[in-house]
DNA sequence: ATCCCGAGGG
DNA sequence: CCCTCTGGAT
C-alpha cells in the first residue's frame, strides 16, 4: 500500500522504554499534546521505576492532573514502578506476556511499547485505528484481536508499527469521529462510509453495505 | 456495562 | 453545551 501521510510521525517519540511506556499510560483518554506538556518536568522528577516505586501519590498526581483519570494513573504508574523492581529487575519487559499483565497495561499500551521501544512489529489498534476501521469496513468488529487479524491480512508484510502510526494519524487528522474531512483523504473513493456523511460503526447499514475489501 | 477525570473543539 | 480524546480495570 502507498504511504498516505509522508510526514505521519509518532507525537510521543521517546526510545526509552520506561519513558515511553509511562507516557502512552498516561495518553489514555488523553490527548498527546497534553502528555506532552506534563512529561518534561514528570522524567525529571521520577528516573527510573524505584523512583515511581516510592513516588509521593500527591505530587504524582499534581505533576499528571492535567492528563486526567490522574487518580488511576498514579495508582497504575506507582504500582508499574513497584512490580517492575520486584519482578523484572527494574527493567521494562520486551515480552507481550509480561507488559500486559503490569499494572495500566493493556494491549493497546503493550503494542505501543513493543513496536517503538523493543522493535517488534505489532498492529497498535486504537481509539482511531478501530474507527477508521469501522468506517472503511474492512471489518465490523470491535475486538481489537480481530481487527488486528484483519490488518495483518491486508498488509502481509509490511512494517506494522509504522503502519498504525499512520494510520492513527489518518483517524485523528482526516477521519475525525463527528465530521471526518473526506474531501482531503486519499482512499475516500474506496470507502464504503463516503457520500452519505459521517457514518457511525453502529449504523447497521454502513456494516452490511458492500466495500471495497468485503 | 460502568467508572475514572480534565481539557479542548465545534 | 455536547462530544471526544492514541484505555484500562472492575
Amino acid at each position: 500500500m502507498a504511504l498516505l501521510y509522508p510526514d505521519a510521525h509518532c507525537e510521543l517519540d521517546f526510545t526509552d522504554p520506561l519513558e515511553l511506556l509511562v507516557a502512552t499510560i498516561l495518553s489514555a483518554q488523553c490527548t498527546d499534546k497534553r502528555v506532552n506538556k506534563v512529561t518534561p518536568t514528570l522524567f525529571a522528577r521520577y528516573r527510573d521505576a524505584a523512583d515511581y516505586a516510592g513516588a509521593d501519590r500527591a505530587e504524582l498526581e499534581k505533576i499528571i492532573h492535567s492528563t486526567g483519570f490522574y487518580r488511576a494513573k498514579a495508582n497504575s504508574i506507582i504500582g508499574l514502578g513497584q512490580r517492575l523492581c520486584a519482578e523484572h529487575d527494574g527493567e521494562v519487559p520486551g515480552r507481550l506476556d509480561d507488559l500486559v499483565r503490569l499494572p495500566g497495561v493493556g494491549r493497546k499500551t503493550a503494542n505501543v511499547v513493543l513496536g517503538n521501544a523493543f522493535g517488534v512489529p505489532g498492529i497498535t489498534v486504537d481509539t482511531h485505528f478501530g474507527r477508521l476501521v469501522r468506517r472503511f469496513k474492512m471489518t465490523d468488529a470491535t475486538d481489537p484481536v480481530k481487527v488486528e487479524h484483519e490488518i495483518a491480512a491486508l498488509f502481509p508484510a509490511g512494517d506494522w508499527t509504522m503502519l498504525s502510526h499512520r494510520l492513527v494519524w489518518h483517524g485523528r487528522r482526516v477521519c475525525h469521529a463527528r465530521r471526518p474531512a473526506c474531501g482531503a483523504c486519499g482512499v475516500a473513493k474506496l470507502c464504503p462510509s463516503y457520500g452519505e456523511g459521517p457514518v457511525e460503526p453502529e449504523t447497521a447499514e454502513a456494516l452490511v453495505r458492500p466495500g471495497p475489501f468485503s
